[in-house]
DNA sequence: ACCTGAACACCGTTCAAGT
DNA sequence: ACCTGAACACCGTTCAAGT
């Protein structure tokens, strides 16, 4: 119990730097599923070293988006501060699809991520689900959602979105956005027609 | 120029069914992605084989998928029979969502085959959309779609909810399909709305 | 005319041996 | 405490040699 876990040699805090930012640059030229020998290769280590400082390719991923996802989170509970709750899940949603669609294949790690809970992603897709809920939440009291609108849609169209982006274009994917929340959204004239019908 | 390309070889005949059956088996069981030499392994024939009868993966998908294909297409033709045209539409990409999630792997296939002329796959991507191109102009001509809908909206979403159907379940793929068709259909007070307001 | 399987190049992952 | 790289198992793809 000297040292305990503080202060890392030198030489391995390096390796590890190095190992991240070929990993994000790899991951922006080839997508998450590049090869890892070739991310140890540019980072100019042995395979077993990048091994050893990220045990999995999720650990990988998720060491690279640390970041990312801090001010992503940021952002999301900012959005709390901005009095209109539906435009306010808008902008989260249009701030979730621009996060997992930074590289291809992410989308679909973070849908496996989430359903997974031995995941090195799970607990980031946690806190995106959470703070979801909980605009969800804020714009269903509002009366601005359907009543039959659940989180886990919201977190299918995003994720649904993300990967249009990667497959087709980024246009694509935000116009799938848009006309999704046209019907997801309540507008005046369905709470005009609930008022009109028998409960 | 004696047999041209009529009657191959029975041998021939023989493993390119095995080579297909066994292919279905484990795209269902693995996804499109499996290994070829497990593929080729499982039917009892060397993989120089395999590449002989189909030269690339896009090859043996394609012809895994032809008969589906084929009663896919018969169905969409079917459905301009049907009086009205926005239950057709809802149909079609229902039946449409539900042949590009056969297997993991293939909605991804699809949208890039979609995308690339040079593909196997092009072709009944391009019939796909035709049939869905054909029925929008149906609906849009009665009224009951939204004028700025196209054809690759309704096509990105049948790939999204897919892809949301291999990666989470088929009932949260529905369950967006529904949610965006709400958005995407013209309601009678959305005409309403229009004939109130100035052009 | 068709099939075989070795050959080549590549990858994921582990782990004994080094410093 | 950390790094190296050989070792193992696997794969995609091609092509000379067989029948």
């Amino acid at each position: 119990m000297s040292s305990d876990r503080r202060r890392p040699r030198a030489d391995a805090r390096r390796n590890r730097e190095r190992l991240l930012t070929e990993a994000e640059a790899a991951f922006r030229e080839q997508g998450t599923g590049t090869s890892l020998e070739a991310v140890a290769r540019r980072a100019g280590v042995a395979i077993g070293t990048l091994y050893a400082h990220f045990p999995s390719r999720d650990a990988l991923v998720a060491a690279v988006l640390r970041e990312r996802n801090g001010a992503l989170f940021e952002h999301g509970e900012a959005l709390f501060a901005q009095p209109e709750p539906a435009p306010a899940l808008a902008a989260w949603v249009a701030a979730v699809v621009e996060h997992a669609a930074a590289y291809q294949g992410l989308a679909g790690m973070l849908a496996a991520g989430a359903g997974d809970e031995r995941s090195e992603l799970h607990a980031s897709c946690a806190r995106m689900n959470d703070i979801g809920d909980r605009l969800i939440g804020r714009a269903r009291a509002a009366g601005a959602l359907r009543q039959d609108a659940t989180s886990a849609d919201i977190f299918a169209l995003m994720n649904a979105a993300a990967w249009i982006a990667e497959q087709t274009s980024r246009e694509q994917a935000d116009r799938l956005v848009r006309l999704t929340l046209r019907g997801l959204f309540r507008t005046p004239k369905d709470e005009a027609d609930e008022a009109l019908r028998p409960a």
